[in-house]
DNA sequence: TTTGTATACATAAGATATCTATGTATATTC
DNA sequence: GAATATACATAGATATCTTATGTATACAAA
């Protein structure tokens, strides 16, 4: 891997409810189609970095939010995710609290709202 | 100060840009008006704590945005701060940031978007 | 009269999420 | 054979915010 990406420092706290959503409208998705699939959505403005990608897939792991599965394509791997029974609970308390958010934000950043 | 306040974590990355606003919006305002000020905007939702808010007022004042002149009201001093020139011209670039986040953020959660 | 609440500032220490940098490895294109 | 794309991983640095604590005045309630 040789491009590097920068991030907004906004991204803080939303990786997480970010790749759940993914997962949530995708079924099932790897690592790195993740980091594809939301650059696309974003038109080029969401750009996940592995440094930020792989700890925090790690982290949902741990947390028992995700069901993996491994798979062997053209001779490499992908380590194929889906959102568990819990996972699945909590994607949809975070979406909650991001539109929450997002409105919150939006009544002092935008005029007339 | 006795009451504690909890912040969402999606906030990161979001302060200096609200106190930014909130002084373009009204001109002058001291600490405590600006917790209040935000916390009422928000119907409740952002409640600044005060570990947060002097820190990135100090901040922000070394970075050159902030004009400050204090003010002694009830025998209690107050921080009156406004934005200075570059401090105006930082919140509109930051402000289309946040607008340009949340659109993406949106793409994302908000089905249909 | 002292307890609690509100106003008004400040800062040190800790938590934690993300970024930067680096590593491994295969496949394909130039 | 050099660069790019695919695909994973992790250690260490950084930044931002939270928790906790401190000072001080004013006023209402008990």
């Amino acid at each position: 891997m040789y491009i590097r990406y920068m991030n907004s420092k906004l991204f803080r706290g939303t990786l997480d409810t970010i790749i759940l959503t993914m997962l949530r409208d995708n079924g099932k998705m790897y690592g790195y189609e993740i980091t594809k699939s939301v650059k696309e959505k974003t038109n080029g403005e969401f750009k996940i970095t592995e440094g930020s990608l792989y700890p925090a897939l790690h982290k949902l792991e741990r947390k028992g939010y995700l069901e993996i599965h491994l798979l062997k394509v053209d001779n490499r791997m992908r380590k194929y995710y889906s959102l568990s029974k819990k996972g699945n609970k909590a994607v949809k308390e975070e979406i909650t609290e991001i539109q929450s958010f997002i409105h919150s934000l939006s009544l002092i950043v935008n005029p007339n709202t």
